[in-house]
DNA sequence: GATCCCATACTCGGATAGTTGATGTCCGAGTGAGAGGGG
DNA sequence: CCCCTCTCACTCGGACATCAACTATCCGAGTATGGGATC
């Protein structure tokens, strides 16, 4: 019922690429460093932003990872089922069709009434998610910390290369 | 990210529970071989509905299950909490504070704003299953099974006893 | 000074473990209902 | 006919085994950069 917690790094990741200049490639061992994670274990993560295409990548050195997109087309969705995989709470097994007291021959609505009010709530799960993106965390952040604090991690995160 | 199965297996219990004379018992035998599954394991999730005060047991031949209180006074969100413990998707583990240019006399506010979104999900997620019980769905039953159907059901219940 | 080559730093992907949690089974203890025997 | 006891069926709780997934760690292969050697 947990995610897991590479989730939380990969969010954590691309909110702090998203203050980066957009053609700034930024190292993994970078951002693990900065965010006290195991660098090889964080790549993992990476990776699967990169497949899902979130993320550009570049080999060699000054290599790394650097948003594919801008920061309003990237929601949190996006960021939890690329690392996740698809997201869905509830899983049906079909019980209902074991009832002995039915014939096999019996007639069943296409979908269980228990998975469809399951399957409600992770949409609004969803919803919520789809809802929220990276421009927009950006944009509290900035109400929140101090331009110093920011600035500090940017240059933090691009002295590291 | 998944519930357990145990949670599927609950849920269509309650509502065969739910179709039943409110002062009637039914064992964990007859409610396995009803759905199809291990009685000794569909056992456990019973045993956490009785501790959340969902449903009442007694021992005993003729012992069994009943619901606790009303079908309207369950609600979903009561039964997969009772099986699945306190639900939530994201543990915050607080990375943010790892942040190497940050000195450690930093004030942080008092939620990380990632978590924040998160919970504001699983919120929407308990919310829509709160607003379900078990009168709802039975009467969603009602409307598109044959009372033949469900009677039967019933009567198949009750006489293994 | 221009070109080529090589070392380096990085990503990618696979292989490998350890640990945790879910799944499922088994068994003994405790309890209450009903049957059977004795008064 | 009444009461006591015994047996049985059931729940409860713990112990145990199995399996999958998560959480890492390590290493080799491939690649682009930049510096140094060569012409």
């Amino acid at each position: 019922m947990i995610l897991r917690n590479q989730v939380e790094w990969a969010l954590h990741c691309c909110v702090a690429l998203s203050e980066l200049p957009a053609d700034q490639y930024v190292s993994t061992k970078a951002l693990a460093e900065f965010h006290g994670v195991p660098k090889e274990y964080l790549s993992k993560a990476l990776q699967a932003l990169a497949q899902a295409g979130l993320v550009d990548t570049t080999l060699g050195p000054t290599g790394g990872y650097r948003l594919a997109k801008r920061p309003e087309d990237i929601s949190f969705l996006d960021i939890v089922e690329a690392v996740e995989g698809p997201t869905q709470t509830f899983k049906c097994t079909e019980i209902r069709k074991n009832n002995p007291c039915l014939k096999k021959t019996a007639k069943f609505s296409p979908m269980c009434s228990i998975a469809k009010v399951m399957n409600r709530a992770d949409e609004a799960w969803k919803r919520e998610l789809r809802s929220m993106n990276l421009k927009i965390l950006r944009e509290e952040l900035t109400d929140k910390l101090s331009d110093d604090q920011l600035q500090k991690g940017t240059d933090w995160l691009l002295s590291r290369r």
